[in-house]
DNA sequence: AACCAGTCAGTTAGTATTCACTTACTTTGT
DNA sequence: ACAAAGTAAGTGAATACTAACTGACTGGTT
């Protein structure tokens, strides 16, 4: 399923409408305004409306995979792979942060079970890779094994999408990644032993 | 601003239908279905669909607040009440699944700001209640002092969040009760010092 | 007891607007 | 010449909300 660079900024825009004023934003209309040409043209993209949330979607989910395996590669040491991996996260949301949706949409939309699923498929790709390094240092010693990884692992996550879901509702007014990599690291200093 | 019990069923009905359906399934066709009469009875008891949901939000906030006070007088502990605190949230939304939209909406609606603003009311009152049994439990040195207490409610309330986050998802499909005990008893032990 | 005035809570039958999407046609780039 | 990407002008369905009206009940006056 490649996306061709039409599709990618019909992608963009859809993501910024949601980001800026939420999903009942997001109309056929308003998005073919956004592109400069008319309704009809969105047709020649996507089928449908519903399209182009999944295929965001799943762009999204390939892309943060492949940037969070990148990462296991070039940190083998738990802790800091883990710190990298939400600093990745916090740089990616600062530099695209049309994107945002797809970690809240979750939980009110059903709009469709292609969305959901879409927006599951994100968490579940996040949190894969986030218990694979807590695994890998519990196993090293550095992590306490009080607790299961997977309990580890929600603690970590739970923070991180508090942390976003504040900087989104503060209008993004305040630095992400400094504030963020203060209350990963405060997380990662409590779950090591 | 009291609720008349005709209001308290015609809230209750609507989220209902945003826990079953999503927030677009919430027209004023359906409500009126539910509710066993017309549209336009629904205009005998709110003047909109946005007080419908302002008014739900309001009388959330209302209630939590009340339950979380009476809780610190029962509870002098800290680390008790927090736990207290939880446990009170958790037996309430497994009772009234309804109102879990509550916790969800932000960040993705935006459909007005009175509703914005009811949502963010909620989190600000238990954002209140924790990080005051917090200060205390770092006043009395059962909690860790390495990180404030901000930081720690935080990490807290993010653990909590993804927790009722799951349960949704899920279909409340397990005991939220149990394993939010067990999550919330961890990140407990985690700062405990 | 009987009437009157007002309110409460519902009804039927609409309104204008917005929604996602379609059809038939035209322009543009190679 | 041809396909890709656009346009104009619509479609039916759904949306929140309104207008006008009705029956049941309530409290006060005679």
């Amino acid at each position: 399923m490649d996306i061709k660079p039409r599709q990618l900024e019909i992608i963009e825009a859809a993501g910024q409408l949601v980001t800026e004023a939420g999903f009942a934003a997001l109309t056929t209309k308003r998005l073919a305004e956004r592109m400069h040409f008319t309704e009809a043209a969105l047709y020649r993209h996507f089928a449908s409306k519903e399209e182009i949330l999944v295929t965001m979607l799943h762009h999204l989910a390939a892309n943060i995979d492949e940037r969070l395996a990148a990462l296991a590669e070039t940190h083998p040491d738990p802790k800091e792979r883990v710190r990298a991996m939400f600093d990745s996260q916090f740089t990616y949301f600062q530099k695209n942060p049309q994107y945002l949706m797809a970690i809240f949409a979750t939980g009110v939309l059903e709009a469709s079970h292609g969305i959901d699923a879409g927006i599951e498929r994100i968490m579940v790709v996040k949190r894969r890779h986030l218990l694979n390094a807590i695994k890998e240092g519990q196993r090293s010693g550095v992590f306490t094994s009080d607790h299961s990884a997977e309990t580890l692992s929600h603690i970590i996550m739970g923070t991180f999408r508090l942390h976003m879901l504040q900087w989104r509702m503060s209008g993004r007014s305040f630095d992400v990644r400094k504030k963020g990599r203060a209350l990963i690291g405060a997380a990662l200093d409590l779950i090591t032993r």
